[in-house]
DNA sequence: TATTGTTATACTCTATAACTATA
DNA sequence: TATAGTTATAGAGTATAACAATA
């Protein structure tokens, strides 16, 4: 017996193409990080750094969802390659206070402006200023609907 | 220097809703695959395999793109709680075919159903049927867009 | 020679729980 | 007691390259 296919659905085929489109840019934007000798977890954390004046363990580990004891792994690796550093904070002296380096801020920049450069023609390629907006508003009410139910 | 903001971008800013969408969809999803006691690497496997006849270690390779080398300790765990078998192949002793056991195929069954009753609820309240319609339709133009460059 | 799948190697991520040093 | 971060533990995924058996 054959199991009914999502793509019958009319709410559930939304699910594939979902999927796919994600993994399709996925891919894309994978190949990118790696050409920068980063894990996508070493690249999230250099991201959620990125432009702010560095945070704790606590906070990176709630922005990045990965667990306390992870992280530490993963801020260890970083910081050898010299782009994360580990400040003392004045007043607490449990906490520690996580920035990029020069050299990590500058990895950012670089793979920021690069980011944008290889991702902008697939985008404008498949779909018009008028079709992003529409897609952006549909989007954010599945995340929506999916994140409502996490409290 | 603060750097421009994807979403200030008419195109660029679908990258942060299709990010966001698809993490919220994965993190509900990933959570039912724990609970069946399976990695999301051994799920796409026994996904994969669902409704066929078997596929060859580089047939499954190709579809689950994963390497051949990884895809041996997957398999290996699978086999090990019983949910896929390795056959022979008649005809070319290089070949193995994998194939779900009875086991594998009764939670494949089980797995899917309880997928379509999990998932549903949450693309019902985000979407009307038209606006699914939409969604797939530049969801698919997007995952397009991406795919025609990798060969 | 080429292909199939496995093995060996080395690294990274992952969560959990125990631990330390502070507060 | 509670919190912040590290360490210890154990398992899983990952790619790469070398390998044995077969074609």
């Amino acid at each position: 017996m054959e199991l009914p296919d999502l793509k019958d659905d009319p709410y559930l085929k939304v699910v594939r193409p979902l999927v796919e489109a994600y993994l399709a840019f996925w891919r894309a934007d994978n190949r990118h990080i790696r050409s920068l000798r980063l894990t996508p977890s070493q690249f999230d954390v250099i991201a959620t750094l990125g432009d702010t004046d560095g945070m704790t363990c606590s906070e990176l580990s709630a922005a990045t969802l990965t667990t306390k004891g992870t992280l530490t792994g993963v801020l260890d690796r970083l910081e050898a390659k010299g782009l994360i550093r580990r400040d003392e904070v004045a007043g607490d002296r449990r906490c520690i206070r996580i920035r990029l380096t020069d050299k990590g801020d500058a990895l950012f920049r670089k793979a920021f402006a690069a980011h944008i450069a290889f991702l902008r023609p697939y985008f404008e390629q498949a779909l018009t200023q008028k079709e992003a907006d529409q897609l952006c508003r549909l989007l954010v009410r599945i995340r929506d609907s999916f994140e409502q139910d996490r409290r």
